[in-house]
RNA sequence: UGGGGAGUCGCCAAGCUGGUUAAGGCAGCGGAUUUUGAUUCCGCCAUACGAGGGUUCGAAUCCUUCCUCCCCAG
């Protein structure tokens, strides 16, 4: 069948497209560039990105195309990021991104060129059973990526294959070095997806007003000024300034109606803990919510690793989820994300 | 103005019965980890101890003068 292959000029996708061509397949590489607010600056890699892909498709023997898909990442991804931002939350873009960007715009295109499916280099698995799709975690452990991926539809997953989900990533770098990729060595990437990684408080500064404000401790102490609430992030300890006595300081809380950033000392303060969140703006995959009364495991954030919780009040499009035992800095506008075993149930967007 | 106490890195803070290259923490900076933002980890960060004189082979550590804070009296 014919299949289009998302190429980022990573090994991971070089070696997706490698091993969907040696799986029979008909394949024909797609390089989005979906950023081009500052191709011109120090940090914009996609014209190596490009190249590296170009290279990797060569000694592959396929197509590669290039798209833009900027005009709909800025819709879509990009001002909802900004607006999250906006409203004192911390959002995940790339989340966004998978489920807007590489899984529909991408994926609708790959269809109009003709393509059955579209493969990408992942860390995650689909599994069929008649027409129902699971979406499961990467084989690799430390390089799932089901998370980001948790808001694809069976639509969707009816279109995906992933052909390196079911690797490690040191098979994945082995595989590329005997196929002579060029890119078999090349740094994982880092930073929102596209956009690549940043001065994180510079970049945002380029879009979001300063809005200086009191910093104040669990007691309501001033302790310090803030640049604005947007700037920072529950759980961050780096660039709030307070030096001083005792231990670091991390941000436990936003007041948005009094521009107040709520700071507490120590690593391990009771503020930074919590034992349940609501959700909202639920994706399943399987359509359906889980039901509330079975025990699942759930991460809060990307990279964590799962905490066992079950499910209550479960909505429409909400969710509560009650972790048994207490979770650090659960931050507004992160997607929780539930599992069953090695199956990604789906999640929502945490609200607080 | 008397009496007492204190002045060590941007901020806390060891050392002050004289004898290392002046602990450590926070903040900051750099790096590693990481397809979000964070977290975490590693590295860097005072020829200098309020200032000037002494004593001594040798002083942040002893003496002395001055300066600056703080507390109690007035």
């Amino acid at each position: 069948m014919k299949v289009v292959v998302g190429m980022s000029g990573g090994v991971d996708s070089a070696v997706a497209a490698l091993l969907a061509k040696r799986a029979g397949h008909e394949v024909v590489g797609l390089f989005m560039k979906n950023w081009e607010d500052d191709d011109d600056d120090e940090y914009c890699s996609t014209r190596e990105d490009l190249v590296d892909a170009a290279a990797a498709a060569d000694t592959i023997g396929i197509e590669l195309e290039a798209v833009n898909f900027s005009a709909e990442y800025k819709e879509r991804v990009f001002a909802e990021f900004l607006r999250e931002y906006a409203a004192g939350r911390t959002p995940n873009p790339d989340v966004l991104c998978n489920a807007e960007i590489k899984f529909r715009a991408f994926l609708d295109h790959a269809m109009r060129l003709g393509a059955e499916k579209i493969a990408t280099g992942h860390y995650a698995r689909v599994v069929s059973e008649g027409n129902v799709f699971s979406l499961m975690r990467g084989k690799d452990n430390t390089k799932d990526q089901s998370y980001f991926l948790h808001r694809l539809t069976q639509e969707q997953l009816s279109r995906v294959i992933f052909p390196v989900g079911g690797l490690k990533k040191t098979e994945v770098r082995r595989i590329a070095l005997e196929a002579g990729l060029p890119n078999h060595a090349k740094k994982d990437s880092t930073g929102i997806c596209f956009i690549g990684e940043r001065p994180f408080r510079e970049f945002l500064n380029r879009y979001l007003p300063k809005a200086p404000g009191a910093i104040v401790d669990d007691k309501g102490k001033r302790v310090g000024e803030h640049m604005g609430l947007a700037f920072y992030t529950i759980g961050q300890r780096k660039g709030i300034g307070i030096g001083g006595a005792g231990e670091a300081w991390y941000v436990a809380d936003k007041r948005i109606a009094a521009n107040e950033l709520v700071v507490v000392q120590g690593h391990d303060h009771p503020l930074l803990m919590k034992k349940t969140l609501s959700a909202a703006d639920t994706a399943w995959v399987s359509g359906n919510a889980p039901a509330t009364a079975s025990a699942h495991t759930a991460k809060t954030r990307y990279r964590q690793a799962d905490a066992p919780c079950t499910l209550s009040k479960v909505l429409e499009s909400e969710v509560r989820v009650d972790f048994s035992s207490p979770q650090w800095a659960v931050t507004p506008g992160q997607s929780v994300v539930l599992y069953d075993g090695e199956i990604c149930l789906g999640g929502g967007v945490i609200n607080s």
